[in-house]
RNA sequence: GGAGGGGUAGCGAAGAGGCUAAACGCGGUUGACUGUAAAUCAAUUCCUUCGGGUUCGGCAGUUCGAAUCUGCCCCCCUCCA
């Protein structure tokens, strides 16, 4: 790895929790962290321009290395120029591996040592993924960052089942490190382990000896109790190295993400906002709001009277819940950039108090304001 | 004037003696969604003090039992004069 393309500069810790506010240096362009990563799956976050994105203070966004590969294959992701190129996104951006898709798709694949068949969701054709494949598409997309392959374990597993999957896992992970080459891409190894701490700690502890360019915390967000994820994250990060990213996988709600920031989680991706946009619900400085509601109807007020977003300088509840109900396209684009905004808002007057010592704080204000304890 | 067809819950539309407070769709209301098989999915939608009550254009019948059968009446549509 060419340390002059990616690297991550810690700049300082908060004096009273774990919160680290630092830049990471991708090849396209450095970021502040800790950041929200919005997805976009199919190298588009849905209904936003990779523009408007950018101008709201989106860095790194993700897509999907599963999805590219059948559609439109990595073949023409590259010939367009790589990904960034290709979708037109000025930032950085990340591949996850499909190993979320090993969980998501459970139905539809196999697991075996050697990797994963799935069968497309697509058109039922058989695919087959191992780690060393998956480098080789990531590879081909040319994100800034390539994530291994993993097997995004199902909650809850038994401890030989998680034992067995994290192993697999951790010997994915080598393969594909032995297998990557690109040296402007970095690459990131993904703790497992489910719950149990002796598998978090010694799946960390081995990555690490791997050396990656950053770690994430996987496993996370699929259905389990609150505590079980924040536990997760707790048995996982005091063996992360400070000097590297660390990125917990899928979490997109307001307590995961200041939680997760305050035990010093850098990155963090979710479709959360997207999609709840999408179906109606909104993220404001007070809470949610689910934009469908009657009382809506006559309400010719902001989403959020805090929010500075395009959308909220420009439309009414009135309006947005008519385009939603009327099944309008641009109803959903306006919820989408408020959600996606919201997130970024927030992680970015984080990385500000973190700078200043006072992000519990914060964090505590932000949550008792918004009230709702699911933090959705 | 003649000949047909039809009136079912907010709307559309099934049902043709009991298993029907009545399929299904739309509309309405509410909820879910966390490394996107998700512009998706779920619940609910006559009234109710949850015991029950009142329904299928109206009235009167047949029947143990009627949205379903009979008679009359009222509306709507099509065709012919």
């Amino acid at each position: 790895m060419n340390k002059k393309t990616f690297y991550y500069e810690l700049k300082h810790v908060d004096k009273n929790s774990g919160a680290r506010y630092g830049i990471l240096h991708t090849p396209h362009g450095d970021y502040e962290t800790p950041m929200f990563m919005p997805v976009g799956t199919l190298a588009s976050v849905k209904t936003l321009s990779p523009e408007e994105l950018y101008e709201m203070g989106s860095q790194i966004i993700l897509a999907n290395t599963y999805h590219l590969h059948l559609r439109p294959g990595e073949d023409i992701v590259a010939k367009g120029g790589g990904v960034q190129k290709f979708m037109n996104y000025k930032g950085a951006m990340l591949t996850d591996s499909g190993g979320f898709q090993v969980f998501s798709l459970a139905k539809k694949r196999g697991i075996s040592e050697e990797g994963v068949t799935f069968k497309s969701h697509l058109n039922g054709d058989k695919i087959f993924f191992s780690p060393e494949k998956v480098i080789e598409i990531e590879q081909k997309i040319g994100a800034d960052i390539a994530m291994s392959f993993d097997e995004c374990i199902p909650y809850p597993a038994t401890y030989q089942y998680v034992k067995d999957s994290t192993l697999r896992t951790l010997r994915w992970a080598k393969r594909g490190k032995d297998v990557h080459t690109r040296q402007d891409q970095a690459l990131f190894g993904i703790v497992q382990g489910g719950e149990y701490e002796e598998l978090r700690k010694y799946c960390a502890q081995e990555l690490v000896k791997m050396d990656f360019d950053g770690y994430a915390i996987g496993g996370t967000s699929i259905g389990e109790p609150k505590d079980v994820c924040y536990k997760m994250i707790d048995y996982a990060i005091k063996y992360l190295p400070s000097d590297k990213p660390r990125y917990l996988m899928g979490v997109g709600s307001l307590d995961y993400i200041l939680i997760g920031i305050e035990k010093g989680i850098d990155m963090m991706d979710c479709v959360l906002p997207t999609r709840i946009a999408r179906h109606g619900t909104l993220m404001t400085h007070k809470g949610r709001i689910n934009i469908k509601n009657s009382k809506f109807k006559e309400d010719f007020t902001p989403l959020d009277e805090e929010c500075n977003c395009y959308t909220c300088k420009n439309y009414t509840k009135a309006y947005l819940r008519h385009l939603y109900v009327a099944d309008e396209a641009f109803g959903k684009r306006l919820l989408s950039i408020h959600n996606v905004h919201f997130l970024l808002e927030i992680t970015k007057k984080a990385r500000e108090a973190i700078k200043e010592d006072r992000f519990n704080e914060f964090k505590e204000e932000v949550l008792k304001k918004y009230g709702d304890e699911r933090g959705f």
